[in-house]
Parts: C-alpha cells; sequence; structure tokens
DNA sequence: CATAAAAATGAATAACCATTCATTCGGTTG
DNA sequence: CAACCGAATGAATGGTTATTCATTTTTATG
C-alpha cells in the first residue's frame, strides 16, 4: 500500500496541461516495469498517478494514445540527451564519445523501469506501425549522429581499417544487448561493469584514443 | 482471411498430447507477432490453431501457463541447438564457435515471429518472477558454454590479453542487439549483415583464427 | 464576492475476454 | 457392430476493463 505517487506533492489544478500528461506518462512508465504492459489498466495508471479514473481520457484520449506518447516520452529523452552533447561546442570528438557511453549507462537511462518499458515496446512493434516507426526514426537519428563521430576520431589516428558504419552498428547493438543484461540478470551485471564491457570493444576499434582499462 | 492455420493438415484427435500442446504453443507465437502479446486472446490463438475455444484451457489449464510453456519453447529450442553444437565431437574449438554464430544468426532463430516473443517476454521479466527465472537460466548455461569455448581458444594463438568472460559478455549482448535491428529495422538490417558484424568482434578478439572478411 | 470557465471526478455503461462444462465427436476394443 | 472413453467443442458465465459524461471542485476574472 505503499508508492502509490508519481504525483510532485502539489498538483494544483492550474498546474499546465503538459505537466499534467508527463505525470501520467510517469506513472504508466511505473506501471509497465511493476504490473508488464500486457496487464497494466487505466485503473492502475490513474491510481499510481493519484488522480482519478477519467483523466487519462481527458489528457490522452485513449489508452493507446497515452502508451504512443509514452514511448515517445523515453524516446526523446534518449535522443535528446545524444544531441545534448553532440552539440556541445565544448568537447572535442573523443569527449563527446566518451559523453555518450557515459550517457548510455548513466542512471536516468539504465533505470530499470525504463528499461522494461523499451523492451515491451520492442515486443509489439512487429504488430504495431506506430511503434515501429517510432523507433526506427530515433534509431537512424542516433546512428547518422555516432557514426559521424567515428568518421572524425578516425582521421585523428592510425585507423585505416576502421569502418566507422560498422563501428557505429556494433556498438549500438552492444549497447542494446548490456541493457538486455540490466533487466534481465540485474544482479550479475552493474551498470559500470556494462559499461566497461562498451570501453573494451571501443578500445579494439580506437586503441590509441580509448586505453583498455580491463583488470580482473 | 487466410493464414489461419497452424495445423499440421490433419490433426486427428488420436495425435499424442504433446503434439497438440507444441501446435498451440505455435499458434500463440504466430498470434503474439501478429497482435502483440497485449492483445493476444484465447481466441485468437485457438483461431489460429484451428481449434476451437476450450482447447487451451483443457492441455494447459490456463492462459498464463500457456504463455509460459510458449517461453519455455522458444528457450528450449534455442539452448538444445546450441548444446547440440557444444557436444558434437566431429567439431574442434573454433569450429564450434563458428556453428554458434551461424546457429545464431539461422533461419530458425531470427524468424521475425520469435523475436517479437523474445522481446515481448523479456519485456515483462520485471514483473513476472517465473519469466526471469526461465531467462535467467538459459543465459547461464549459454555463458557457461561459450566462455569454455573462449578459453580454449585462447590456449591456440597469441592471446594472452583475451578475457574469455569479457568476451562471452561482449559477443551475446552483440547477438542480442544485432536479434533487435533485424526485429525493427528488417530492411535496414539483413541476416548475413548481422552475422558479419558479429564476426568482425570475433575477430578482433581472435585474429589469428577469425579472419576479418569485411569488405564495402 | 459572484460568476464563469476549466479541470477533475467516479459511478455507470458497454464491450471484451478467460474459463467452465454439458454435449458431441472419433477412435478403440472386444 | 456396440459400447466405451478420452478428446474436442462452443455457448454460457462471470469477472474485468476502457470509455463516457453528468456532477463537483478549483481557479480565474471583474
Amino acid at each position: 500500500m505503499d508508492a502509490v505517487n508519481t504525483k510532485p506533492n502539489d498538483t494544483p489544478r492550474s498546474m499546465p496541461k503538459q505537466a499534467r500528461r508527463k505525470q501520467l506518462i510517469q506513472a504508466t512508465i511505473k506501471c509497465i516495469a511493476k504490473k508488464g504492459l500486457s496487464s497494466t489498466t487505466m485503473a492502475d495508471v490513474t491510481q499510481q498517478a493519484g488522480l482519478s479514473m477519467g483523466i487519462v481520457n481527458l489528457h490522452f484520449q485513449s489508452k493507446e494514445k497515452l502508451l504512443i506518447e509514452t514511448l515517445r516520452y523515453i524516446s526523446d529523452e534518449y535522443t535528446e540527451g545524444l544531441n545534448k552533447i553532440y552539440n556541445d561546442k565544448s568537447l572535442n570528438t573523443e569527449q563527446k564519445i566518451l559523453a555518450h557511453i557515459n550517457f548510455d549507462f548513466s542512471r536516468a537511462i539504465i533505470d530499470r523501469n525504463k528499461l522494461a518499458v523499451w523492451f515491451a515496446f520492442w515486443g509489439e512493434t512487429k504488430s504495431r506501425p506506430t511503434y515501429l516507426s517510432i523507433c526506427a526514426s530515433y534509431v537512424s537519428e542516433i546512428a547518422n549522429n555516432l557514426t559521424h563521430l567515428f568518421v572524425l576520431l578516425k582521421q585523428q589516428g592510425d585507423y585505416s581499417d576502421v569502418n566507422p558504419d560498422l563501428v557505429c552498428t556494433c556498438y549500438t547493438a552492444l549497447s542494446d544487448g548490456l541493457w538486455l543484461d540490466l533487466l534481465i540478470t540485474p544482479k550479475g551485471m552493474k551498470p559500470a561493469q556494462a559499461q566497461a564491457v562498451a570501453m573494451h570493444y571501443l578500445a579494439t576499434q580506437f586503441p590509441e584514443h580509448f586505453k583498455n582499462e580491463t583488470e580482473q
């Protein structure tokens, strides 16, 4: 009978519409993590948010639209975090790549609640074109940016054999797979360890820049 | 109004119980791929199987048990395929690793219907202890076997810097991430290409054994 | 303070769905 | 062929759930 409050303590009715939507989306994330996508109900979500039954339909029209906005929310959070790094003029190429990896395994991203949401939606992409197109668009955006970073880094060392496209595909897949480890073997795989695995791969491609620090 | 028949054309009532169960599990896989886990109903599954409503409860007691057996089915298919390779006396270490990779990207495994099922269940592991324990057990079984192969291969070359545990974790995560690519960007990522990415990683660790054949 | 507008409520509704079980079907046995 | 028995059927049941909307509560305005 605990944990029934995603609401920011005081939630006046005057708060902007967007804030209430965000509150409901965050409640949805918690519910999907707690009960699974297939058995989160409107009642669960609204109760988690500390609000009443009709509220979701008021703000999102339907459950399906709430789910779509939830997927969009975590996609946007991810791509915006990466874009901020990519656009940061104070970082050089190597630093941006390091920042990218740090971000991929940061608290906000590898939160198991959110990981559960990612996988739940991925599992439905085949049957929901809307989910698929949201995923396809963030995937291609990120790939473009990251590949470009690898192209730049390639020019800064003896890396004639490196294929930036391949490295981007490989790094991205590796990172997704490590997220799975963090989700299903939380006791066996810690965030720092996952990040070390990702670094290990980059060290194979850019040894002059990313020292292999694997100890033990 | 097509595709409503997973049943092996003739399905006499006399067929062994196990065969009917398998038929229903295969129908379940198709339904999860077609409609998503969250909206496959008993009616969908039984209709897909060409049978009547009550049949699932007759053979599995409940929908939940059918789903558990479906997860177990694809887990077993995967681990049994790998164990067959691992136990094949006619293969040496290098050949076993190659066979493992071939298997990971073979038709039967990267079938998008089954990939959708994997991800759907992974998305529910956080809320379903039973799903989690099934996943945890196949993960550790495979890791043990694959790590052992890397230990053996390490002894067959100048690989003193290679960490077999790390390579196993990295390869496994990479392979899972590539499955995701095959699921959500089927047009951008082909099976052969995914396999090439996996080979590319292994070539970084065991260059004497796995030549890097990346062209283009 | 009075009034209007906006936001939120939650009981009622209608649709949906897993499960049950009396009945039917098909194969086997003697 | 008759009698039997396990397998399969599918209409009926009861519980669940998304959605609606008349009502209430809160905020903004003059």
